[in-house]
DNA sequence: ATCCGTCATCGAACCGGTTCGATGGTGGAT
DNA sequence: ATCCACCATCGAACCGGTTCGATGACGGAT
């Protein structure tokens, strides 16, 4: 069930049937329609291997996610379901490759077997050996996330320091004056994650400036580490009122400590952060947050891939995205304590 | 960079380049150094495109999954993240395709394309329209999860029927005589959806065969929906002292509400259910559930793909994995109401 | 009647691998 | 010295598309 079957059955050559698909080249109505008639009694469809063979593009993006080892966040799980919307939009497909720990295989793979035309990597260190490596194998890509030094790399990414920023100052507006940064885990800062690294920072700034007292934890992403983690943070620094933080997973355990501690969220104690939509609007109360737009970063992430694509030697182009607070209910006036 | 630049740099043929790299025929010792270093030197990594082209197979599958719009619950998280991994394992990639809603024209490029060299299929419903189509396409494909009769086509799944009717024979001998399902959506279980169908009329045949009272609600697959529906049963039925449930989404709602009636878990309500194991462990207090084998389950998902990949004509198998409950702290004898 | 331009179609080359049959060189047995 | 087997390698065909230059038929202008 090749193009020579439909040709032959047809009456005419490869290249005419060719033609006749891809209207390159006029062919007449008659034969179109001949054609089109054994295609569909045939069932046919090209074969996309020659196809990707013959045009040398395969019509395919790759997309690196994080092994499954390490689990997704919400975020996360956005950016790779809009990613693959974006694409079957473009009639495109997209290759997962997982990558870091032992699957740097499939990453090789991806990068140096022409499999895709254009590749998305998420989950970006400040320093990733990755971006290095896409960048000398000229395969267009396009990063979620920063590398300290983008260079000529074209990315997008949620501008996690300026989000902190804006939770502070909301904070310290309701009176705040002791809060506890509530980040992600310890292996993830030392091994550079950016958006970890550049919440630390803002965070740091932002209660400078304001002149409240800064405290900051790391805590690995599960919700007992949360629980762990939240008390500890009564033991030590029994005075502060209100946490910020990016760590999704942990938010249950907070929860659970919050309550354990006779804490009631926003009377007793602030909660605020950035954190996937769905998440914030589950908790109890729902969390006054900054929503991370996974979704729109994720078609933005396509876009651009595809306009470098398109032209190889355009500019490097990249979006920060800094969306809105979104005021529900966890957060409140501190309470002067008697 | 293609094959034939290989050759020419070592001063050996096309054919003896890739006998080399294939080791498929015998290449002296000293040529396979040569060609080596040359290939080392210039970085090549042959074409993808053009080897699949010419073996007849991609070294790729297809992975169906859910769109976006409908947001993947923890179960099929798992699944998509272990069956990457046990592709890669095997040095297969993974292409992603969206089916249902307005995708499939990215389902049919799979099945048609000769992009993929198998499938493997998740959210089955009990009448699933892809399933005819990729037996009729003769492209090897794994499900997980099964139609009503699958014939001769090879699945992996769990049996929600038998692990819905454990839970309820726990909660009979824990003294509980009026019992509720809380299932997945009503959408859900109208489509077809195959677990949501199995575990009501496990249910059923369950409280039946031990005289429990028997009531089932759906609920949508979220956090407030859980509420209103936990609510609804309180309202409705009263007397109702146990849920059994395989909505991993709805329970942070059910949660709210067991609180909001005051109600402790597990002395004045007993929750028990089909759940990842991650959820059930941070549920509090952590609920004594059936875990979902979701990383086994995709491991075996592959592994029966390739084997049916490698010998097209053998008889299809499948695998109905009945997971032990893990009894953790949701559940309790019934309290006598005074 | 001749010439030219246009339109539809064809044949061949090409993309970059794999694989099969053929060939030349080497060494051991007779 | 001759024959044979074997080992290493080569050349050509093939996988199934796309694309370019060439060709033939046809109609209008001269």
């Amino acid at each position: 069930m090749n193009i020579g079957e439909i040709a032959q059955r047809a009456g005419v050559s490869r290249s005419t049937v060719s033609y006749a698909l891809s209207g390159k080249r006029p062919v007449s109505a008659a034969t179109v329609q001949r054609i089109n008639d054994v295609i569909a009694e045939l069932g046919y469809r090209p074969n996309a291997s020659a196809r990707a063979l013959a045009e040398g593009r395969t019509r395919t993006l790759g997309l690196v996610v994080p092994p499954a080892s390490r689990r997704l966040t919400d975020v996360q799980l956005g950016f790779v379901g809009s990613v693959v919307d974006a694409a079957a939009a473009h009639d495109l497909d997209v290759l997962l490759s997982p990558s870091g720990g032992d699957h740097d295989r499939s990453f090789e793979r991806i990068v140096t077997g022409r499999r895709v035309d254009g590749v998305i990597l998420m989950e970006i260190l400040l320093e990733d050996p990755r971006v290095e490596r896409l960048s000398q194998a000229s395969l267009p890509f396009v990063t979620i996330g920063h590398v300290e030094h983008p260079g000529a790399s074209w990315w997008v990414d949620v501008d996690y320091g300026a989000l902190i920023t804006r939770c502070v100052h909301h904070l310290a507006d309701l009176g705040h004056d002791e809060v506890v940064l509530i980040n992600r885990s310890a292996e993830l800062v030392a091994a550079g994650y950016g958006p970890a690294l550049r919440s630390a920072t803002g965070f740091l700034e932002a209660t400078a400036a304001r002149g409240l007292t800064a405290r900051t934890v790391c805590c690995a992403d599960d919700a007992a580490a949360g629980l762990a983690c939240f008390e500890e943070i009564r033991t030590q620094w029994p005075s502060v009122t209100a946490a910020v933080t990016i760590n999704e997973a942990a938010l249950p355990g907070v929860q659970r400590a919050l309550h354990r501690a006779g804490l009631e969220v926003p009377r007793d104690f602030s909660l605020t952060g950035v954190i996937a939509e769905r998440l914030a609007e589950d908790f109890h109360p729902p969390l006054t947050a900054a929503d991370v737009p996974a979704v729109e970063l994720g078609r933005l992430a396509v876009d651009l891939l595809l306009a470098q694509i398109a032209d190889a030697g355009a500019a490097p182009r990249h979006a920060l995205l800094e969306p809105p607070i979104s005021l529900r209910s966890s957060t409140g006036a501190r309470r002067r304590r008697d």
